[in-house]
Order: structure tokens, then sequence, then C-alpha cells
DNA sequence: CCGCTCATGTAACTGGTTACATGATTTA
DNA sequence: TAAATCATGTAACCAGTTACATGAGCGG
């Protein structure tokens, strides 16, 4: 077996896995189009062939239940699927795991001095407009699990807070740093900086 | 012309090509690899293709320049670029904008019942030291930025070190949470909320 | 009986990664 | 002259997306 190493994905797989007990790949995709994060889909598409995958790698088992003519595979961490989620989690952290949040907002932002003063202002407004329905989705899920009594599940929420927070209080920068009358930049060409 | 929408770091190249003048392939990699973002590795595979596909679809426009026996093509943005430009910033912001950060820290903080406490306590220690390393990076996208007067620009080095106390922060919250015994969950199975 | 949710999949595609390859020019 | 950097590309691959397809069971 070759065992290379598992996709963020697999691995967030394999923790729900562990999280909430044998679990359909239907639930799966369930529980992913919960979670406030917006990087997977979970569709039928990505959560079959990775399920299967993770079978074929021993760091899953499943088991066909029988209900009448309906049936469901239910698919459980192994003692491989359990010391890879371990691994996964750290310590030691991945060298993927160290990064700055990426935030689409801020990727638009750096290029602000491309709309007028007037756009700018329009501009912080929409995004903060953005970030009620991001808050809204914090609160969607806050609201799943706030019964659970895990508090490692409640840092997710606290963390879409805080992250809310931080980003209001930038957008009030942004906003204050496009008052100006800011121009297009002189293109120093060859020799300019990043 | 289909005019299909542009992905994001095509975006994010038209906006590189904007605010960095004539720009080859070449720099535009660099000019990404020096963002503190990890979200692309800008590798040659991905940026040679993606250009000569934004040439194709007329958002940037071609000059070979000839200094001796070396060449180097220099990459514009025509007018269609421009305004696929301040179409990607907004207003209206792109639904792909909306979204809670992605944050790996996060994403493994949600297994952290899957360790015993010490081991918690360690993984927080090794988070805090990642955000150390985070911080560098941070700092030397700052460096390359400070004398250049752009005000949106200096909001990127910004967003980093808010996006920074936000997450230790966090952290310390994650630590205080990790203390208390938190035993292996019951596994509430079908019933279980997410 | 209609529409919704449960449940499982497949096929084609695509954007980006990894790894490889080549050659000119600059610097130690 | 050797190593590093500038500069441009290609080919194979891969994880995840989109869209499609099927059928059981249930509630109104």
């Amino acid at each position: 077996m070759p065992q290379r190493r598992l996709s963020e994905l697999e691995s967030f797989v394999l923790g729900l896995v562990w999280r909430h007990g044998p679990l359909t790949a239907y639930e799966i995709r369930r529980l992913l189009a919960q979670s406030p994060s917006t990087q997977w889909t979970a569709s039928a598409g990505s959560i079959y062939p990775l399920v299967a995958r993770l079978e074929r790698s021993r760091h899953l088992k499943s088991a066909l239940e029988r209900n009448g003519r309906r049936s469901r595979r239910n698919y459980a961490l192994t003692p491989l699927g359990h010391a890879a989620l371990q691994s996964w989690i750290g310590p030691p952290l991945d060298e993927q795991a160290i990064t700055v949040t990426h935030d689409p907002l801020r990727s638009r932002a750096r290029f602000l001095a491309a709309l007028t003063p007037s756009q700018r202002r329009r501009w912080v407004d929409a995004a903060l407009e953005a970030l009620v329905e991001v808050e809204r989705r914090v609160d969607a899920w806050h609201a799943l699990h706030a019964s659970a009594g895990d508090p490692f599940a409640a840092l997710v929420t606290r963390h879409g807070q805080l992250d809310l927070a931080f980003r209001r209080a930038w957008l009030r920068e942004v906003r204050a740093a496009g008052s100006g009358a800011v121009s297009r930049p002189a293109s120093a060409r060859r020799g300019a900086q990043p």
C-alpha cells in the first residue's frame, strides 16, 4: 500500500465519522453542507468516490444495513483511520495548516484603487452586507450545536464570531483608507515592488 | 465568445497586471509567491496556461520584447480585462466572495476531543508556534509594501495583523476549553446532530 | 398521485499541481 | 566555471465540481 497523504477533505470526513458514529455517505454530505465553511460543495461526485477510496485504503470500513427493501451503507472508522485522524490534527501541524486565512474580500480590497471613491464606499457597504449573510450561517451552525455539549463544536461558532468581528473592524479601516483620493498607480514598471 | 466566469486566480492575476504594469508570466509568478496567502502555488504549470487563456479571451494582450538574444513576453490589461477586474471586485460581490474564512486550525480544532488533554495542550502550543511563522510572512509582505504608498496594499498587511490577533485570542479559548476533561463522544448514532 | 427527502452512484470536465525540460544571463 | 536566477513552457495527473440518472419510501 502506497499510503499517500490524505487530503484536507478526506481527513475532515474521517473526523466527522469519528465524531458522529457510523455514517452513510449521504449523511456525511449533509454534515458537510451544514458546516459554515463553503470550502467544499459536498456533492455526491466528491463524497461517494472519497469514501470508496478511504475504504480501499482501510481508513474506513463499511457494513450494509438492510431495512426492508431500502439499504444504507454505514461507514465506520478503523484503527488506521483513527490514527490518520490524530496525525492529521497534529501536533506536529502539517505545513498546509500554517496559513494566513484566505479572504476573498481581502483579495478584492487589494485592487480597490481600480474603483472610484464612491464605488469604493459602495463596495465596503456591500462587504458589510455580505458579512450579515455570513453571520446568519454562523448562527445557523450554532443553533445546531448549542445543545450538544461538545466544547470543541462550540469553538467553531466562536471562531466564526471572532472572525466576523475582526473583518468588520478591518472593513471600517478599508472605508477610512478609501475615502481619501487615491489615483491610479504610476505603474513604475520594471523596478516596481509588488 | 463564450465569456465564461473567470476564476479567482485569473481575476487576481488581472489585478496584478493592472496594478504593476506590463508583466511577464514569470513576474506574475514571483508576485504571487510573495503574497502572504498560500492559496495558490504560482507554479509555471498554472500561470503560463492561464495567461495564454486570458490572452485568447482578450482580457490581456502581450508584446514580445527582445533584449539581445533573450526575450520576454509582456502582458498588459485590455479594456475588457479592466472591466472584468472591476466586475470581479464588485459591487455586487460575487457569491463566492461571501464566505467564512477557511482556517485549517479551526477544522482540526473541531476534532480535538480525539486527543488526550495533554496532547491538546501541545496542539495549542504548536498552533501558536505556527502563527509566529505566519506573522513572519505577513511582516515580509509588509516590508515589501511599506514604502509603496498604496493605502490598499497596506490594508492587506493590516488584515493579516488583525487575523493573527483574532486567531491568537481564539486559541487561548481553545486552550481553556481543552483543559477540562472531555471524554470520547457517546456516539449517539442515528439521531446525532452534526 | 405528486412532490419531497433518502440514498447511491457515474461521466465528463476543469483548474490547478507536480514534475520535467530547456536555454540564456548574471553573480560568486 | 559553477551555481543561481531569469524565462518559458509541456505532460501527466488529481481532487473536486457539475450535471445527470435511478429508485425507494413518506407525507399531504
